[in-house]
DNA sequence: GGACACATGTAACGGGTTACATGATTTC
DNA sequence: GAAATCATGTAACCCGTTACATGTGTCC
């Protein structure tokens, strides 16, 4: 039988994985580890990745020309160091110019939320206060990032302005969640069952209120 | 050599979309299409899937006997019915109680906007604008959504209550997203790059602000 | 001496994506 | 008669996840 002809892989299509590493690796050169801690405290929240997809995806960028990897001792422990190629910092202007996917969320915490009328009402809040918890956290987060910030403790303080204005969409949507949560449990205090209010009262003044392009949450 | 045991699948591990779908179906029955037009309605927004991956999961259930399908006939047209069984509902209902995963954004025109200085401040506009279109589309899906609910008009009139708070945080997230790029943009028309002001006031600023508790956009 | 952080992975698996296929029916 | 929508998928691929492995250095 015909062996399949094995295309040499010219450039496999790159994910946002991809491009995460290389704006950070964009920065200064990284150890795989301090890399993925660096994950943690930025792009996580806009691409998460398991750290073990890290390691495996800083390899692929070698494999692919875009970064170039170093053996690096420190003491007997073995550190790979990451650095950026032009053909990475290339690929990485590159896609700034491209359209980009459409933002996802996903949540099984407000699935649970939507499909609660299968379950009991503490169940409910249960779910509720698990997204009210979650945006308290990230809070927390960009409160302490922003305190290392003001205090001149953070690194590339010439990447304030832009990392600020990046943060104060999450952080403004983490106020949003919180606020949303508090709403609800509130609301649900008074409701007999998971299905709420009988006539649906509460559901028919937020759909009206909704569609008339008002904010039921921010007039109260 | 010896054949490795092909252990009986009993019961892979459930994911998001096994639920979705369940918890639609758990709703009435549905054939795939219109079930899975029902998932770009609601559940894609927050769990969301591409189009065949329903098709898949719908038989991955039946599989799992958690869903019951049947040939119907539309004309010559055939359709495939699917119908939750017990099983799928005790699935369901199961699935309430247990912890959620953690809630993810994956948003690559974030990401963009974050790493914007190696590129443009074209780019960086036109980013933070595909945000704004983003949200600026779902504030009008939900508006009609609300609309179509209260002219009686929409499916599950029951469910009127617990679906409009799952709407909240949604449309609360978007008209949150809608504000912070309207901020932002106007902010970027101040610009002279991709770096911001010099000396990063407006970073400085906005960390302060953060750090202390306060919410500079909404303070404005 | 034990826990914890440092540091870097490997193995296996499957869900999810993209791209494509196919035909029927309705609408203009 | 073409286009759009109805309707349901298949094929191929690989990224991403979970779970586990392995050893070093430091702190108390």
């Amino acid at each position: 039988m015909n062996t399949p002809i094995k295309s040499k892989s010219q450039g496999r299509r790159l994910t946002s994985t991809s491009y995460a590493l290389l704006g950070l690796l964009g920065l200064r050169q990284w150890p795989t580890y301090e890399l993925a801690q660096q994950v943690q405290r930025t792009t996580k929240y806009l691409s998460p990745r398991a750290e073990s997809n890290l390691y495996a995806e800083a390899k692929r960028l070698v494999a692919d020309g875009l970064a170039r990897s170093e053996e690096s001792w420190n003491g007997r422990r073995r550190r790979t160091i990451y650095a950026i190629t032009d053909k990475g910092r290339a690929a990485l202007s590159d896609w700034l110019g491209q359209e980009s996917a459409r933002s996802r969320l996903e949540s099984e915490a407000l699935l649970k939320v939507f499909f609660a009328d299968y379950g009991t009402k503490e169940q409910l809040v249960a779910a509720v206060q698990a997204l009210r918890d979650e945006a308290a956290d990230e809070l927390d987060h960009w409160r302490q990032i922003s305190a290392e910030q003001r205090a001149g403790a953070g690194p590339f303080p010439e990447r304030l302005n832009i990392n600020m204005v990046t943060m104060m969409l999450l952080f403004e949507r983490a106020r949003a969640t919180l606020a949303w949560a508090d709403w609800a449990i509130e609301q649900l205090g008074e409701w007999p069952d998971v299905n709420g209010p009988s006539e649906q009262e509460l559901g028919l003044r937020l759909a009206e209120e909704v569609a008339g392009g008002g904010s039921p949450l921010s007039a109260k």
